[in-house]
DNA sequence: TTCTATAATGATAACCAATATCATTAAGGA
DNA sequence: TCCTTAATGATATTGGTTATCATTATAGAA
């Protein structure tokens, strides 16, 4: 099986007009975050991929492809970073995130509702004098694993946002 | 001046309820918060506030009023996480974040746009099988600042996201 | 193919935000 | 005021991430 998906071939087109060399590990890395369904941090594509390769190498990877353009960075829960093939790869798209165990999944909204947050995106950064270059919409929740049991005792446990459509929702419990 | 603003009050009754005191450092921390514009890291406040409790307590003190539910937190740019007064205290409103320096102002949304976006969460939420909680809308881009210059040679960069309302956007320079 | 210059790797140490520990201090009720 | 308990602050520790550097692999030239 040599099938390289479409994604990779752009990904070694991009690493050679810039000089950089598409290696065996960097392969790896593209190819296992191609294969997820969302961000991934270091430590997750760690144990993904058997921990094939060692820790300073993948993250130098991940930071080399962040570099390149191939990859984007996310701040997420338990203060981990998660990286994902960036939109020009797969798609514009915004993240499903629990916030008791910090999974995250891709979503994409309709055709119209993006057009509408594109706009406002661009009317908001205008007056806020930025340069706009992005927008991202996180839908947080518990998941279903969570949604059962009580939030495991970890590490920097990401407290729920309020909802909050109202202007003063009652507080929460 | 007594002037403890409505927020102020409403932060020591919620403590008092849950049979927690409002000492002076809290008081301090919750005053500080009020005072920003937008989330603040724990080292951001410790220098905004003079130095003027430890380090230790300020984080001790940050956790303590994110259990109570007073403060909500954000991971952001460097990797930090950042706290901000809960939206039941200020509003529900979003994000504008510079993708260089990581700043990060509040914003509003129109209401109409709002309902749109609560609802299509709401769906999200329930397709992927989740507990809706809250949202969270990102506008990425540039400040004033670091627009003009080029990005600091930080610890973990904030690399910009690409574009993409298209389906795959001209891949970034 | 072999050689060579240079980029990439991997083991290790260093870094830093965040947390845990614990003796000391402050707060609130009797 | 005393007394019980919560809160503080100095310090050590954890854990994700980055820097260092000798070794290895890669691409191109001969």
């Amino acid at each position: 099986m040599t099938t390289a998906s479409g994604i990779e071939q752009l990904v070694r087109a991009r690493l050679g007009e810039k000089g950089l060399r598409y290696t065996r590990g960097r392969q790896k890395v593209a190819a296992a975050l191609i294969r997820a369904d969302g961000p991934r941090s270091a430590v997750e594509l760690h144990r993904e991929m058997g921990a094939a390769l060692p820790l300073s190498s993948l993250y130098r990877s991940l930071s080399l492809l962040t570099g390149a353009g191939v990859l984007t960075l996310h701040h997420g829960a338990g203060g981990l970073t998660r990286f994902e093939m960036a939109e020009w790869l797969i798609g514009h798209h915004h993240h499903l995130v629990c916030v008791d165990c910090g999974a995250v999944d891709d979503i994409s909204l309709s055709a119209e509702l993006e057009a509408l947050i594109e706009e406002a995106a661009d009317r908001i950064a205008g007056a806020g004098g930025y340069d706009l270059t992005g927008h991202n919409l996180e839908v947080e929740g518990r998941c279903r694993a969570c949604a059962g049991t009580p939030p495991p005792p970890g590490r920097a446990k990401a407290t729920a946002a309020s909802v909050g459509t109202r202007r003063r929702p009652s507080p929460p419990p």
